[in-house]
DNA sequence: CCGTAAGTTACAATCGATTGCGAAACTGTT
DNA sequence: AACAGTTTCGCAATCGATTGTAACTTACGG
């Protein structure tokens, strides 16, 4: 099929090309005769402009980036979703890459963002060795860049997060007014930021109290924080509550009390931190204090149209972390 | 910061742009000594090329568009995994939009698409009222289309899907082979086509066993499949098989069975469609069959890379389903 | 009948990269 | 020294949309 330009349209109309432009920009220069003509056949041969020329003219291409390791899970679907559905209503497109926790691939992506000349990027580090190098050139080239969820260290970024400390804190508390003093928490992988925020939430507020005792493991699958379970069972060692600090390991952990039929929340409480899809999935629901990652992506795109409107300083966000109530503590 | 171009590079050396040009590409018409002072001025300056430049000549823009209700779920979380993967190895960029399950959206969503003169597309149906025209509008400009999941009717089209009759029948041999009588499946709305599918499966396999009792429900959530459940468990009617269609069915009759603490599989056996990740989250592990989300991407993208390279016929391929044995069946 | 103003429309440059073609500059041969 | 042959490079057009400026048309008053 033949592509309709507007020069193909001031052909076929006999004028020419900036007039066809004004035309049907509505420019006060043309007249009402001609702006109809124009009008009526660009309608009838479907006359879409051409992104590319526009672009290349104008300089701000209306894309968004989103650098990630992995979009499929839950967090980061409902982050992307969110993200999505702003784009969309302030006509902007987003251009999405995956990582795969491999920094090279995360390297190559970013290139791949400055070559776009994308307006705005989302990002989240792919790994211990993301080089922040990287981030750092996209910045250099005047791009507002917004990270989340794992984010660098350093002030001179922006970023927005889930109150790590504030809510294990929370979830802390909870364990606490429940009495139960033989507490297990699972985190994940020991060197994460993420890991570590955590863990210290959850220690400030069990440290107040003396008769508390926590114990801590770390973990990089579900099957690990499974098996850390199934070991203290075997040990009789049973923990009288247990805190997940990710989807990932409440799942192991479900798995290896509910295998052993530990009766939850009577022998053993549970309580994670989740998205909240995955707690209202088993029975009893599970307790969890929410971080969601669509609220997440919803902040986010605040703070880029900020950044995109000129603000330069740089901050860090946090969204509201929020109890919700279940059956297993 | 100044933007570097071919033609700053050209000033700073005093050559001519043209000549830039030929030296980044390793033109045998440049000297060997342009091409060094031009490649180490490039790095240096960490020259990008402007890619709306480029695709303002070149047709080709290397965007595919992915168009879709939601992007988060684990299904299309997998799909969309899979296609972003693929789109990195063979360098095309990745543009997604999300409908929301609304026509009027999704019309405007194909408009973008054709306005970004994208090298081709995957789409899935959002709703009963997608306007099919839209779809053949983007066949008209030449840009191959794919759909998956929920295709529509027709020859005519380009489609990759789960082999619904195919899975939901092996599903149905497995509920014969447990000897199993009273068999109640739970299947999503009615008019969606993928419902009938796989109620049609189901049919086939279980109406060749005259003494089993086939009861069916269709529900639109996790919660009325759970009802239809507590119904049965309220009129004594407890059936000793249940299938369950999708993830979100497969949700609500666990929550019922187990809040009713009936024995699975003892009393009742469960066994599901699902992409996977569900089904590993129970104790026990729920029997599926795997209609891979994952899986389906990469066979979309197969078929992608055949219509781009030319190839205008239209045909429907299928994944393969595979059965996966839990432990409650 | 001409000048002026208002109302229309066309020309040409621009954005940045690419490429056919032609023009230098240089080599070597007679 | 003149000419053919080879290297090496630059000019200019192209992709499509936009926009400042120039040019043209018409109407009307003087």
């Amino acid at each position: 099929m033949e592509i309709i330009t507007l020069r193909s349209i001031a052909e076929k109309l006999g004028i020419s090309v900036s007039t066809v432009s004004r035309a049907l920009k509505n420019h006060p220069d043309i007249s009402v005769l001609t702006k109809n003509r124009v009008n009526e056949l660009a309608t009838f041969l479907e006359y879409e402009p051409n992104i590319y020329a526009i672009n290349l003219r104008s300089k701000n291409h209306r894309v968004l980036g989103l650098v990630v390791s992995q979009v499929s899970g839950y967090f980061y679907g409902s982050f992307l979703s969110a993200i999505e559905e702003e784009c969309r209503k302030e006509d902007y497109r987003l251009m999405i890459l995956q990582s795969g926790s491999d920094a090279t691939v995360e390297s190559k992506n970013l290139s791949i963002c400055r070559q776009n000349r994308i307006s705005g990027l989302f990002a989240c580090l792919a790994s211990s060795k993301s080089s922040i190098r990287d981030f750092d050139r996209v910045i250099d080239a005047n791009i507002p860049l917004v990270f989340f969820d794992k984010v660098p260290d350093g002030l001179h970024y922006n970023k927005v997060c889930v109150p790590d400390e504030e809510a294990s804190a929370k979830a802390g508390n909870l364990i606490i007014e429940s009495g139960r003093k033989n507490i297990l928490a699972i985190f994940g992988e020991e060197y994460l930021s993420i890991s570590k925020n955590r863990s210290k939430g959850l220690d400030a507020v069990i440290s107040k109290d003396p008769q508390s005792v926590l114990k801590k493991a770390f973990c990089s699958t579900a099957e690990e924080a499974q098996r850390v379970i199934q070991k203290c069972i075997k040990e009789k060692k049973i923990p009288d509550a247990v805190y997940c600090m990710s989807d990932q390991i409440l799942q192991g952990v479900m798995k290896a009390l509910q295998n052993a039929a530990i009766a939850i929340p009577a022998t053993t409480a549970v309580i994670a931190l989740s998205d909240g899809y995955l707690p209202k999935v088993y029975t009893p629901e599970v307790t969890y204090i929410e971080t969601s990652g669509y609220k997440l992506g919803k902040l986010a795109f605040i703070r880029m149209m900020e950044c995109m409107a000129g603000d330069i300083n740089t901050n860090t966000l946090f969204v509201k972390s929020v109890l919700v109530k279940g059956k297993t503590i």
